[in-house]
DNA sequence: CCCAGCACGGTAAACGTTTACAGCGAGTTT
DNA sequence: AAACTCGCTGTAAACGTTTACCGTGCTGGG
């Protein structure tokens, strides 16, 4: 691990100046014999470039911060996947941040982006607070949120509409005759949490069917909650022909209980997911679910950035990825496995944004 | 996004020296007054340290890099889930790399540590050429490689031990009444499927069962690859009483084949995964798979290099992770859904690695 | 034959820190 | 009262680049 050469052990062997090395390893115009010397230098000495030098006279460290809840989360994962080729093509690399969810934790970053360890970063928090907004309009780096953000907010914003997604889904159930759709959620201080509960009553009122709060369950966004108010609903003999979950994990967790309790599905009871995951397939029967685009977003999200980099004074600009209901067999029986549903090439890129600039006021 | 304060403007403001500002920033042992006029500067500026700038002359950047063949992977996923908490706890940022296990790209992240944008990096390579171990010894930075390396290899080293893990496997489905055990295994050229196919046969023999070449099947390490090559299988007739499968991926790929032909697992077919995945839990039936302890060795690895960060001198270390069968109801029924097993509190760390240091020669 | 113009390359400053060293004033010792 | 110690602080160099600016030597036009 001996000290490794520099720009000067270049220089001395090769019998120029510092400045001409760099000019040579940056390709600007230089006669063709010292860029020969140079290059001969170069390459016996093993030379690298210093990243951290160079960033810090260039002011660019080609580096890009992704923050997330829980790298272990599927929908994340699809995220990472799609971002980091993105960035990897543009010639940036990926730091990985996971706060828990934890409103310190991702104040923490947003203000750790002062210390210019990264050019831009891509967030996707799970609540978002006065204080996100706060640090998000001060960031001291470019910022792409993946989430929901109050309207006028001026930032380079992705969202998911699950408005839409879960009407999808009530609407295929209503379509296979369902009448009791049961509601299995996640927390309503969230931000899908909340979405997701308002847009299944609003969904239900379109197909005229009425709301019941004895077959909608509130937990956690994960498998166990998601057998926990399922195995609720069952015990308070409540009576459903088809679940929604908020989440595929809820929906492995439906399942779970179901199957315990002797219910076929989805001859007695239909069960559609939520974010399309790898598990969506993999479970047997295998779930029907909205597919709210975690890929694209992803891939949206680096995109903004990189185009936000390019341009620093650029407008914010919002993407709205549209929700596709991916059935399979858990609703349709085994049968209805056809093949994935082809998403639609582009999601819109919508102009700016809505509201006014000033905060208070009606100028 | 103006341009953020400096340790010279806070001096300004502070009416002291950058000395004296940097000294309070690192808490070096400074008059009370001195201290209070720093901090409230620091305070009122917003101001927030250089990271770049800070690195190059202290020659740590408190980042370290994971490169893996592909973030897909949940192998892969388990370790980084590891890997991120505890070099979050020891002040190290994660940088990402994913190098679809093609070797050049994996060369040129090993060559990239010239640039000294990490302090180390942790590399989980699917094949390891000779070009891989020439980079390894003269890295610029401390490497730790998860997965078998030559011995003698003078590397920190995590392996799993996908041999034992073989047996128990196999040993437990002989113990169920099985002889007929088909093995469905990924490429023949990297090291877990050349290490899974010599440990099959072996086991075989040690259970006193033959080894027939018409019930082995070479694809590739995906959900598709595992599917055909079941299919192969039973289009060829063969006859088998149970599968084992050389990945979860391919296990599952075996589950549809076997479904779809009307096939009952375990009754007809048992099946065993590899790697005990999130997916093995999911799937229906829940897989019997052989845990090579994902989690645990991207947990060591990250403990050997930090180790390794704190004492460069050290001998390197091999950490062999014990694989543990995890039982599930495609071996051993619905019953058996017992609970996991608990996997030994801390992996055993030998010393030192065997064979002689110089390279050639019998000393 | 002189000088403007040009191609090239060297000198030095800058990026924002950390830190070795020296300076300085106030006690303390002789 | 000189010398010394001690605690604190300021000056300046260094980390490895990039780049503005200037100097040099050559070419060609008048």
């Amino acid at each position: 691990m001996a000290e490794g050469p520099t720009i000067n052990t270049i220089a001395e062997r090769a019998g120029v100046s510092i400045a001409s090395v760099s000019r040579v390893l940056n390709g600007l115009p230089t006669r063709q014999e010292t860029v020969r010397k140079v290059l001969t230098a170069a390459e016996e000495l093993g030379y690298v470039r210093n990243a951290v030098a160079r960033s810090l006279k260039s002011r660019r460290t080609h580096q890009v911060a992704f923050a997330m809840a829980d790298i272990g989360n599927p929908v994340y994962l699809a995220m990472v996947r799609q971002i980091q080729p993105v960035l990897k093509a543009a010639g940036y690399r990926l730091v990985l941040h996971s706060t828990d969810a934890i409103v310190a934790d991702e104040i923490d970053v947003l203000h750790s982006l002062g210390e210019r360890y990264v050019d831009g970063l891509i967030m996707s928090p799970l609540r978002v607070t006065d204080e996100h907004l706060k640090m998000i309009a001060t960031a001291r780096a470019p910022v792409v949120i993946i989430g929901s953000v109050p309207d006028g907010t001026r930032v380079d914003n992705v969202r998911a509409d699950s408005r839409t997604g879960v009407r999808l889904a009530i609407d295929h159930l209503h379509a296979l005759g369902r009448r009791r759709i049961g509601f299995l959620n996640g927390p309503l201080d969230t931000v899908p949490g909340a979405a997701r509960a308002a847009a299944y009553r609003e969904a239900l009122k379109e197909r005229g069917l009425p709301y019941d709060e004895g077959i909608v369950e509130v937990g956690d966004f994960y498998r166990a909650a998601g057998a926990r108010a399922a195995r609720a609903l069952l015990d308070r003999a409540a009576g459903v022909d088809a679940l929604m979950c908020a989440n595929d994990l809820i929906a492995l967790g439906a399942l779970d209980v179901l199957r315990a309790a002797g219910l076929r599905v989805p001859e007695d009871v239909a069960v559609v997911g939520m974010d399309d995951t790898d598990l969506a397939a993999a479970s047997w029967p295998s779930l029907t679910s909205v597919s709210l685009g975690s890929a694209e977003r992803g891939k949206a999200a680096a995109e903004l950035l990189l185009d936000r980099l390019n341009d620093m004074d650029r407008e914010p600009r919002l993407v709205t990825v549209p929700p596709v209901l991916v059935v399979r067999a858990s609703t349709a029986g085994e049968a209805a496995a056809g093949p994935v549903p082809v998403r639609q090439a582009v999601p819109v890129q919508t102009a700016p944004q809505s509201s006014p600039q000033s905060k208070g006021g009606t100028p």
